[in-house]
DNA sequence: ATATTAGTGATACTTAAGTAGTTTTACTTC
DNA sequence: GAAGTAAAACTACTTAAGTATCACTAATAT
């Protein structure tokens, strides 16, 4: 599963292109790449926080889910589906404190991983790290409060409406990065059950919003969409 | 409602209290307190970010409530109840993002206030405070988190039995700084509404978990209220 | 080609939570 | 002490969401 990275090509290109390090002189930049190996996940291979709690990782591909089991119910709640360039976890890299997640890779994974000491120790080294780790700490922050408040104030409908406007890729005008989630999946990113899911689908392909196919949809009314997310 | 704070004494105790400035050279505190003002809100002042956006505020004593809410249903939720030294809004103060938030005092609260470009500014002079905001931010972030958590994956008497246990002081053994609240309050920290709150609290006041008063409750059995928190 | 599996679609049922409305209680103030 | 008010307590009703189950279909493996 683990693969050395020293000097290797990949990994000082992500390390370059990271929010993290972006703009940090040449020599910094290989010094910092050499204490990364590269790692790679199979699809479907689960972890937990314990096996990863010494390390920090920054993924190069793939998607990672972050979530928290309900042992009793069996549910589960998809907190974040991480990305390239992404890293976790950054709330046990600033604090000691126990922070119980499960990752699971929804494909193939590629990241880059450290022992979390050596990065305590750049964040002392590069004072910088501290700031640019504060704009994505606040960017989970409202992720997440995003989540709450939905969760809290929207029907199911509503939440899934927005869920998908969310991830209509700007440009091209189509749905992007969750275009090919199961419903289970996609149940667990808005706190839900499959079931619920799947009605709900069902209404808005007979309302001509969604054109559904196996793992696979495509937004066809983006303004009854719109509607839907905002309970018109 | 503000008043001039310049080399106030309790503005100066505040700031070299709170956990951004701690440990700052006497100069330095002096100078950063002269920047503060004393700003008092009477009880049940209600405020927007708009009319708050340029501004950072440490709150001295009382407590703030900081919410969302829903025009169409009247339904509020509230994400952050904030007390001595908390401090807001971090997120407008790291990013210049919307943070559509509003804020209200339950009871007489007096803060200091500042406006966030000065606070901006000493980001720059005092690197260290990148530093010190990292931790708070975490904070607020793993408490979030821990509402969607629940919100998804409890009912509403174990996010109830959750809310009470999290706010009984380790020493005492006591309910604090929610005990006081009505139940619509309450209803609003669980992201539920008041009927439903108080169903819930006949339950608990049956069974002799609660004690039950006007504006006032009381644990009476721990034990039977930690198996309701964890649904046994 | 057949078997297996994962994902989807659909039905029936249960229930927790939300909503509306009324009554009772406790505190305030005049 | 009476009147007024706000919170709490209680009742009846509605509904969205969860659960269970089965049928169907596409993809994959054998």
């Amino acid at each position: 599963m683990n693969q050395k990275g020293k000097g290797n090509a990949l990994g000082l290109k992500t390390i370059e292109n990271s929010i993290l390090f972006k703009d940090f002189d040449k020599e910094s930049l290989l010094l910092i790449a050499s204490q990364f190996i590269i790692e790679k996940w199979p699809a479907h291979t689960c972890s937990s926080c314990y096996q990863l709690r010494h390390k920090f990782h920054i993924i190069i591909s793939g998607r990672l889910k972050v979530f928290k089991t309900d042992k009793r119910t069996g549910r589960e709640f998809t907190l974040f589906l991480l990305r390239k360039n992404d890293f976790f976890d950054v709330i046990t890299l600033i604090e000691d404190c126990s922070h119980k997640l499960y990752y699971e890779s929804l494909e193939d994974v590629k990241m880059l991983s450290t022992p979390i000491l050596i990065v305590r120790r750049w964040l002392i080294k590069y004072p910088m790290l501290n700031q640019r780790l504060l704009p994505y700490l606040g960017k989970q922050l409202l992720n997440i409060e995003e989540y709450a408040v939905n969760h809290t104030l929207l029907e199911i409908p509503a939440r899934l409406a927005s869920l998908i406007l969310k991830n209509i890729n700007q440009e091209s005008k189509k749905l992007e990065f969750i275009n090919d989630l199961s419903n289970e999946e996609i149940a667990n990113l808005i706190g839900s059950t499959r079931a619920v899911v799947n009605r709900h689908f069902q209404e808005f392909k007979h309302e001509g919003i969604l054109k559904l196919g196996r793992k696979n949809m495509e937004v066809i009314n983006l303004t009854l969409l719109i509607k839907k997310a905002t309970n018109q």
